[in-house]
DNA sequence: CTGCTTCGTTGAACCGATTCAGCCAACGGT
DNA sequence: ACCGTTGGCTGAATCGGTTCAACGAAGCAG
């Protein structure tokens, strides 16, 4: 049942090694012999085994992608994209979601370096990730997405989350909107702190007031949680911008609950635009990220990098997110 | 760098199948030897190759996992299942996304073959296919998620669609309503077919008329779509009845935007009920599944089989599906 | 003291690919 | 006729684990 080189060898009367050229350099075989193999190939419904390839080579075109959470439609796109580029370039993604849990994160690691996966991509959930350094200390190309890397050796692609904080607050403020309510996601992850930067540079330089407000974890459920402490704020805010958009989704159902209207009595933006954004029932304005382009390009640079070995040089890529304007955000009425 | 069993071997002292029965059976190695190992896989930071692993032992400790949409939240759900409980029993799942594309799914499922995947799950998004069959010859087993088991020598993990159908008319019907609009997506889908029988099956049972709709595929933006004729149908339908929460949602929005009240003068009910119908801005009552043990208990079958070899037997287990009830359905009031 | 288990260990063979030095024709140039 | 090149093919060695027959030592019964 399981064919070998061998079985293909012998039936189409050549040498193993005449296989192994006709699989992977089949430019060096001659027409006829390629025909033999060819059909020895069909006949004995042969296809190679990967183990062995990859124990041989040494190389094992498998890419890891490492998420935090898979329930998250932004990375849902991502792993789209590195799928598919994968895929286009006879690699194999293998898709490892650690559900923000650390030991998660960790054991996926440890299958991945057993799996002597070429390159890993990932955005990484929390400082000092043990598993990283290991990574690193085994020469495995490490690409960070939607996070900068720190360090020139690295390559990352990224956001410019310093711009979108900063845009989503002059857009309110062109509005008319002068005093903002921030629901933030905690400042230890980098995107959560550089968004807020960009936040309070904008509102100092709109003269914008902003109220903070946080939530522990990036969902929905929090978001519609933190509604009330907005409601209840003595501080009148007209405008509402979350860290995230099913924050934001949230947030919306809280408001709607409670009669108000939306963007009659608070405009209300989020951030990600996933695709639930645009179909919820007060279509909601949002920074948009391009998701699927971050995880194809993170997928293409690690296939280079792998491939061309020393001579790639690091790039950490940085893409300005877009403001998307939708139902959920309208000029100020006095 | 890569260090070998040999290198653990030479440095701990002892030869190579001591090394080997101390990864793989602990309880034949002294105390004394085991703690020689130990220390030289500390020191060597050995971990060992899985091609070379598999190649060897014969059996791939992967499952495979293939899904037509990783962009619905119901198949996400159903991979955390599936990966967790792979990862508690030691397997590594490949998750692989077809996109509802045919030529993808063959694609991947090649990649799976290449793989010498011990076990399948998968959720065809059409009939007859060939890499399926291919599978079969190959012998590796292969659960169905979702779906049925045609024959008693596969194993599926599905919803009783039939009753999920039946169901939630029931409810309307038991609300008042006579009169339902049912968006059903295509009937070459098994369970759009069986969800439909089952919705016929009580309309007739409580003397109840059904407004057939129909999209093409089962997202969003066709449940928006639809939503004009059926505002627009001359029967005056007082409910309407989704095969599915995103194509629910679409609906909903387009009702809104049109000024209706939800449920006053629509009473709504979509199918899956994914998380995003929860925090919808008016909460979808919706017929629950399991997604996360859908993907769970398919992950231990598979595992079961691949252990147990011959001795398995197949099953095809069925549940049944649950309706939520939230505020998007209430009594018709005349 | 002998024979029989049991326990722990050994190391060569093997899984199925790739790699590479080496071989044989055929061909062209002189 | 001879030599150098080139294109195509060969097959043994190899990758890093697992498997398994065989072996020595220790323990125990008679």
């Amino acid at each position: 049942m399981a064919n070998s080189i061998r079985d293909v060898a012998s039936r189409a009367q050549v040498a193993v090694g005449t296989v192994s050229n006709f699989l992977n350099r089949p430019d060096r075989v001659a027409e006829a012999t390629r025909k033999k193999i060819e059909s020895a190939i069909a006949e004995l419904n042969f296809v190679p085994n990967a183990s062995a390839r990859h124990l041989r080579s040494g190389s094992s075109r498998t890419i890891g992608l490492l998420v935090p959470d898979i329930t998250n439609p932004f990375f849902t796109e991502v792993a789209r994209g590195a799928g598919d580029t994968a895929s286009e370039n006879d690699y194999t993604l293998l898709l490892c979601n650690s559900d923000e849990d650390p030991k998660k994160e960790e054991r996926h690691l440890k299958v991945l370096i057993e799996q002597r996966i070429c390159g890993l991509l990932i955005t990484p959930s929390f400082e000092g990730l043990a598993g990283v350094a290991e990574l690193n200390r085994r020469n495995i190309p490490t690409t960070f997405i939607d996070r900068k890397a720190e360090s020139p050796e690295q390559s990352s692609v990224s956001m410019d989350d310093f711009y979108g904080g900063k845009s989503a607050i002059k857009y309110l403020a062109s509005l008319g909107h002068t005093s903002i309510a921030w629901v933030n996601g905690p400042l230890s992850i980098a995107q959560c702190a550089s968004r807020e930067d960009g936040v309070m540079d904008s509102a100092k330089e709109q003269n914008v007031k902003i109220n903070k407000f946080q939530v522990n974890q990036m969902r929905s459920q929090n978001g519609y949680e933190v509604a009330k402490n907005i409601l209840e704020s003595t501080s009148q805010v007209t405008a509402i911008f979350c860290a995230n958009d099913l924050v934001a989704l949230g947030v919306l159902r809280a408001l709607l609950e409670n009669g108000k209207k939306i963007p009659n009595d608070y405009a209300l933006i989020g951030y990600d635009d996933i695709g639930f954004s645009a179909s919820a029932s007060i279509p909601l304005t949002s920074i948009a990220q391009p998701a699927y382009k971050l995880g194809a390009l993170a997928a293409q640079m690690i296939i280079n990098e792998v491939e061309n070995g020393k001579k790639f040089k690091h790039e950490q890529i940085v893409f300005k997110p877009e403001l998307v304007i939708r139902a959920s955000t309208q000029a100020l009425r006095n």
